[in-house]
DNA sequence: GGACAAATATACTAAAAAGTATATTTTAAA
DNA sequence: TTTAAAATATACTTTTTAGTATATTTGTCC
């Protein structure tokens, strides 16, 4: 069983997740997360060093929770094509994302970058991961001959990570979904051509 | 001819604007700003009611110059197929954009989307005509029996930009330009496919 | 080129945010 | 169930940042 600090340090993440989504770690205050909690300084102070501590925690559960969910939902895929039909399907709504705020990858992604050095290269790391992933994918696609040879898996893995991502930030901003089920279904038939 | 202050306040907001590229609204402090234009706060505020003024203001300018930049870029093109490669190449080098921190138009999306509703219609208002007009370039093509019929331009004008602007985001923060390259070929023959 | 208004600089105050010392409460092992 | 250590709360200090009052300088119009 997780002892009451480990119990509560983990709450404390958990709660600042969402907080960290939507306003940033520029945008995020300690009294912002003492205020969703309901804890004290001296309790927070007690788990983290600091802010920065306590933000490289969070960013670091939010992408793992993040990575995590996707790969689950791609799990359930039974053929590869179905797999990245599930891809797809995880943002179908871009404005009530799982998490609230959008996608925690691509907002740390455009804070970290030019900022958080540190963060940004945890960032980096799971979006070459989850290429690698969907690449990996595609090509055993093509092996196990779903796919024709045409396809070009990395080229494609990263047409469809973009593509999804920047479609999110389009939607949300635009406060309309719809424009993501136009994009998704030019994404499968896209991938359909390739389907032997 | 300009006024000593009117050139002063251009100074001033054209100096800001790619320190709030790259930091981000909430990451942009007043003194930052003093530094970077070695004025001091009695001049700042001479121009500016306080930051939120001057936040707005920046944001504006730097909107309007990247919009009227990629125009320029899209006019350029002779034919519409051209306009669009010419839109597709803009951004060609994700690593070193035309304002230092990549694209304003997304990096302020994503921040303002949940923090600053005055300034997210702004952009969605950029972003909603962006559309409008590429989504009308492509009509124009099929019009003029350059494309197939079967293109969708609005869905089309979606994927592309949602796409490109995806594709900068994780260029960034993987510190390669590369994967840009990839996309950009492929959005192009997918165009390509619908030429007669 | 002198006057005066506009622009800018200096030196301050106010507010917000981070961080800490210490007291109190709670947990869990003996 | 007692007790020592761990966890949390309280009340503070420090630091950072925004904002302002006033002095000085500079531009421009007669």
């Amino acid at each position: 069983m997780l002892t009451k600090a480990e119990r509560t340090k983990q709450f404390i993440l958990e709660t600042a997740i969402p907080l960290y989504n939507e306003k940033g770690i520029s945008g995020v205050n300690i009294d912002d997360i003492l205020e969703a909690t309901k804890l004290t300084k001296g309790c927070l102070y007690g788990h983290f060093e600091n802010k920065e501590d306590l933000s490289a925690q969070v960013i670091d559960l939010s992408l793992k929770m993040v990575s995590e969910k996707i790969r689950a939902a791609v799990y359930k895929g039974k053929t590869i094509k179905g797999k990245i039909f599930a891809f797809l399907d995880f943002y179908k709504n871009p404005i009530e994302t799982y998490v609230s705020g959008g996608c925690p990858i691509f907002n740390t992604a455009v804070e970290a970058d030019d900022n958080y050095p540190f963060i940004k290269e945890k960032v980096a790391k799971v979006i070459r991961i989850g290429q690698q992933e969907l690449t990996a994918l595609l090509q055993e696609g093509i092996n196990n001959g779903e796919f024709s040879k045409s396809l070009d898996p990395a080229v494609f893995a990263f047409k469809l990570v973009a593509s999804v991502e920047g479609g999110i930030v389009m939607c949300r901003v635009m406060d309309t979904a719809k424009p993501m089920q136009g994009l998704v279904k030019s994404l499968k038939s896209e991938l359909e051509q390739y389907v032997i």
